[in-house]
DNA sequence: GCAAAATTTGCGGGTTCCCGCAAGACAAGA
DNA sequence: TCTTGTCTTGCGGGAACCCGCAAATTTTGC
């Protein structure tokens, strides 16, 4: 049995190391990669299928890397290991998760203990551990509570990257209006009307307040912006 | 000798620990801190007068922390010890340096022999060291090639927290019209106009389209838009 | 102290955004 | 089939944004 870990930092990669050799005693040979990148590689060359991913590498990121392996073969077991658990990364690593794969989502901060069923769970168990915050943020995401469905979400994003209404319109394949509807749920979730009586009336740009606060709630994250600006320009050179 | 480390990432701590005892055999005590509130009140019991402090904390963020100790004792000696250089974490540490104030600035990725050189050079040689690859983005920052100037950045934060021409012209008092050419500006500077030939015009909303540049560009974080919120919500509630 | 340079301000207009209203489109269920 | 609910689309208008132009003001350099 091989597994492979891809994380940037060496000091988590040794620890990470360590903790597969003892939760793992039936795995004979453990390799490293340094970004998703090489990670991307390495999983294609050693053909390993039990991974263990950093979410939020410089180079390439966890998700875009895990989503090139899982085409390649779906039935590659990844255990995402990360520091964060904002809501735009859960719902990152929800959109590109294959029908029927098996993965876990852990955080640094969980114990020894906890990390050593994750990667008995997830790599010889066959199941799919989330640790407890995650689930957290994944149920609030789904539920609807105040949760952005994908339609929402996406649309989000196209403002996001700064995207007039006419041209989101065009890529969407709708009408000016359904798009300003959308909008308007939107802003609707994300709470961005003013509450009346702080302040003058008229002291928020809805379009650009909505994203603010999705980004300061995490809805919204750095890393989701440059997947969708990528995206942007692959479709635009085509 | 005292050193007093602050820093979330456990394994980083302890890392820390170590070189510190190594590169300093004059250091007596090391303190720990899990986060930037428990730092600064370690930093005042102790009365520590060198520091190493993580940029990107949850509960409380480096510089928020660094800037309370330093307003307490101005002559502190701090290490920055940060995952990233995004041009809006310099420029965050950059706002609260004291005059005179010793300080340096490293990444985590330097080797052990440049964190040594600059925990010596800090706090017993009162040098500042600033890494290399910082000190680039410091330069870019400042030279008016296509930084930006204080006066820009500012009103590149009131904009991406939401608010409108309006508000911002009453909270920076300046009229309308001038907002709006700072904002000009702004999109000059961050190449907000688009290619000619890219598609059809009208492609972008300008005001939406800097932040998400800026963003990308790593002008702008996640951090700094939390702390204009804060300002914003505490110049309100006054 | 004065002239040049940079900033600030007002005006006017074209465009985009924000949204209420109401008429179609489509699916599920009685 | 008819109702009910959800989603989409068009129309219209008020508000905000983007910006060229030119006068007023402040800053800078000598």
């Amino acid at each position: 049995m091989k597994v492979l870990i891809v994380e940037d930092d060496p000091l988590h990669r040794s620890y990470l190391h360590e903790a597969v050799r003892a939760a793992l005693p039936e795995c004979d040979t453990v390799l490293e990669a340094e970004n998703g990148h090489t990670g991307e590689v390495q999983a294609r060359q050693s053909r390993a299928e039990h991974v263990v991913m950093d979410l939020q590498m410089s180079e390439r990121n966890g998700i875009e890397a895990a989503r090139t392996i899982w085409r390649e073969r779906p039935d590659t077991k990844i255990l995402f290991w990360s520091n964060y658990s904002d809501e735009a990364y859960v719902r990152g690593v929800a959109r590109i998760v294959p029908e029927g794969a098996t993965y876990g989502y852990v955080l640094k901060s969980t114990s020894d203990e906890r990390l050593k069923l994750a990667l008995r769970g997830v790599f010889i168990e066959s199941q799919c551990v989330i640790d407890r915050e995650v689930r957290g943020i994944q149920q609030k995401s789904l539920g609807t509570a105040h949760g952005l469905s994908d339609a929402e979400y996406e649309i989000l994003v196209d403002v996001a990257l700064g995207l007039t209404d006419k041209a989101i319109a065009q890529r969407k394949k709708l009408s000016l209006r359904s798009v300003q509807n959308r909008l308007q749920q939107l802003y609707e979730k994300l709470d961005v009307y003013e509450d009346p009586g702080n302040g003058p009336e008229g002291w928020y740009n809805l379009r650009m307040r909505a994203v603010a606060v999705a980004l300061l709630r995490k809805v919204l994250n750095a890393s989701a912006l440059e997947r969708g600006e990528r995206e942007l320009r692959s479709a635009r050179g085509n």
